[in-house]
RNA sequence: GUGGCCGUAGCUCAAUGGCAGAGCACUGGAUUGUGGCUCCAGCGGUUGGGGGUUCAAAUCCCCUCGGUCACCCCA
């Protein structure tokens, strides 16, 4: 029978860590949590499947397209979580009662189908807090600080902290009387209005909505007429100028049939010209960026031209005051009012972090305040809340970047524990077992090759000690050798039981003397096997 | 999602359309104080996969999978 031995792939964008990048992977997370515990912030642990509903209530569309989901086999709609926000606030709805500030943080996998790269992945880890019960500017400040004092905690420090604030069209949004899908599309077109210039953003609005944008010529003919009567829009003004301007002209139309379609011309009339002062709004908004002293200025003459109330660009000068106070140096935070972030929850602040040596996927952290989402997801009161997640693969490459070449990395102690021929098992089982149990990392060598060519191995990988053991030695004895990158160490260089000893007293000596303390030893070979992958890579 | 580049031994990479190679790794041996260096020998390939053009394809064309860079978006 044939067997098929092609090799299986793995899914795309997916990844394998091999030891390295598992620690490392494993340390970032620690550091980001040990962090995110000294804030008072408390572990949750959230499941990776969800409803599909939970995100599609208020994601954004964005998200949504790149959704994994599915029925399960009881036809329920699953999704795998793109994000971890949604699955914390909805797993906080669930408890009994809330008290806040509750702030928690989770870690875990997240989901999106998206094309892969170098830093974007379509299962990545994220690690992100969340506060419920954020009120005001302190909190705002908070979460940036704990943001930023995390990267310097890691050591990362070519970072930048860049500030906006949705709530600020939001406002004249509802001001406007813009609501539903119109509201959402224009939010989602702040970001593309700087970078592909407001008609391009037009433009696509009329392909969407071409009631809105696109000149209709069947009411233009009527406009003149109408629009000096906007502002008294009752059905008794419309009649009387409808029977002014059209008398006997009615066709077969009733009176009130034509004054509901000229009502509802005028209305889409009024809304089009509602969008239309939000777009200009959303032209000169995303125009507003920089360090935070000249982008307030501008922001505050826009605002100002708008009449919309300053409110919000105060507290984001108190904002940047209080980071100050987190220790959050001012250099590195730009304003940037055109920032809107793809998931649509976000009511008013929001902030990313930027690191400046991973190229195209150079964003370390997002996030912001979500004011509405507790109610959004079932809530019954309103709850204000904030967060933010950083992608542990970035934080790791940012890492990498930063740290120069040669750096060695701290590691155990670890004997590889080789048995002189094949017939010593028993007693390399032993030895490898006893020195486990007090707590020495004991890698037996089971690959069968002879014993010299073991003993290259372990000095090749970087193992601190070599245990070669056999029967012929005494009992209760091991002969432990210390293993240095650069050959044998002289006798005279460093005192090793060079010889049968007493397992116990070889164990006293190793406890006596850590690899680790000396510089010369470790497993910190770049040649180690099961990383020359990633490395030539990377 | 758009455009570009790439995919050859376990790894890093060579090879005018003309015998698929090197270094490292791996296995064995020599030397060494059972030790990395050095030396000798060996193992190792459906050239990502499929189809096409050709006397002849790693090489040219098409499809596909994967990676990567710039956009896009985001962590």
């Amino acid at each position: 029978m044939p067997v098929e031995r092609r090799p299986l792939e793995r899914v795309r964008g997916t990844q394998d860590h091999q030891t390295r990048q598992a620690t490392s992977m494993d340390a970032m997370r620690t550091k980001c949590e040990t962090a995110f515990g000294l804030h008072g912030f408390r572990r949750v642990d959230v499941p990776v499947l969800e409803p599909a509903e939970l995100h599609l209530r208020k994601s954004g569309l964005e998200i949504i397209s790149k959704l994994y989901s599915f029925h399960d086999l009881g036809g329920r709609r699953i999704c795998l979580r793109p994000e971890l926000t949604a699955s914390v606030v909805r797993a906080a709805i669930a408890q009994p009662s809330p008290r806040l500030p509750d702030k928690m943080f989770a870690t875990g996998p997240v989901f999106r189908y998206e094309r892969p790269s170098r830093g974007r992945f379509r299962q990545f880890m994220q690690t992100g807090v969340e506060v419920l019960g954020a009120e005001g500017v302190l909190a705002d400040a908070e979460i940036i600080a704990l943001a930023a004092t995390t990267l310097d905690t890691i050591g990362i420090t070519k970072y930048t902290v860049t500030i906006g604030n949705v709530g600020i069209l939001g406002e004249l949004l509802t001001h406007l009387g813009l609501t539903g899908r119109r509201r959402a599309l224009l939010l989602e077109s702040l970001e593309d209005a700087r970078r592909h210039g407001i008609e391009a953003v037009r433009t696509r609005f009329a392909s969407l909505d071409p009631d809105l944008i696109q000149p209709d010529e069947s009411t233009q003919i009527r406009d003149g007429a109408v629009t000096a009567e906007l502002s008294s829009t009752s059905q008794d003004a419309l009649a009387r100028l409808v029977a002014q301007t059209s008398a006997g002209d009615l066709g077969r139309r009733t009176l009130e049939d034509v004054t509901t379609r000229l009502a509802a011309r005028m209305h889409a009339d009024t809304a089009r010209a509602a969008v239309d002062r939000a777009l200009a709004f959303i032209d000169e908004l995303g125009a507003v960026r920089g360090d935070p002293d000249t982008a307030l200025d501008a922001a505050r003459a826009l605002l100002e031209a708008h009449g919309l109330d300053p409110k919000p660009l105060d507290q984001l000068s108190e904002t940047i005051t209080l980071l100050d106070a987190f220790g959050v140096r001012r250099e590195r935070v730009q304003i940037d009012l055109g920032l809107s972030r793809g998931l649509q929850y976000y009511t008013g602040m929001v902030f990313e972090v930027d690191h400046e040596a991973l190229g195209a996927e150079k964003q370390l952290c997002g996030g912001g305040r979500y004011d509405d989402l507790y109610r959004v997801l079932g809530g019954r009161q309103s709850v204000t809340a904030i967060g933010f997640a950083f992608g542990l693969e970035r934080l790791v490459l940012a890492k990498e970047a930063e740290t120069i070449d040669g750096t060695r990395d701290n590691v155990p102690d670890a004997v590889f524990v080789v048995p002189s021929t094949p017939g010593d098992a028993v007693i390399a089982a032993r030895a490898a077992t006893a020195l486990r149990h007090i707590g020495v990392t004991a890698a037996l060598d089971t690959s069968g090759r002879a014993a010299r060519g073991a003993v290259a191995f372990a000095s090749r990988e970087g193992f601190a000690y070599l245990a070669m053991v056999s029967r012929d030695d005494p009992p209760e004895t091991l002969r432990l050798r210390l293993l240095t990158p650069d050959g044998v160490p002289a006798d005279d260089t460093i005192s090793v039981p060079d010889g049968p000893i007493p397992i116990t007293s070889s164990l006293e000596w190793l406890r006596a003397n850590p690899a680790s303390s000396s510089e010369s030893t470790g497993l910190h070979r770049s040649t180690n096997r099961a990383e020359t992958g990633t490395e030539a890579r990377s």
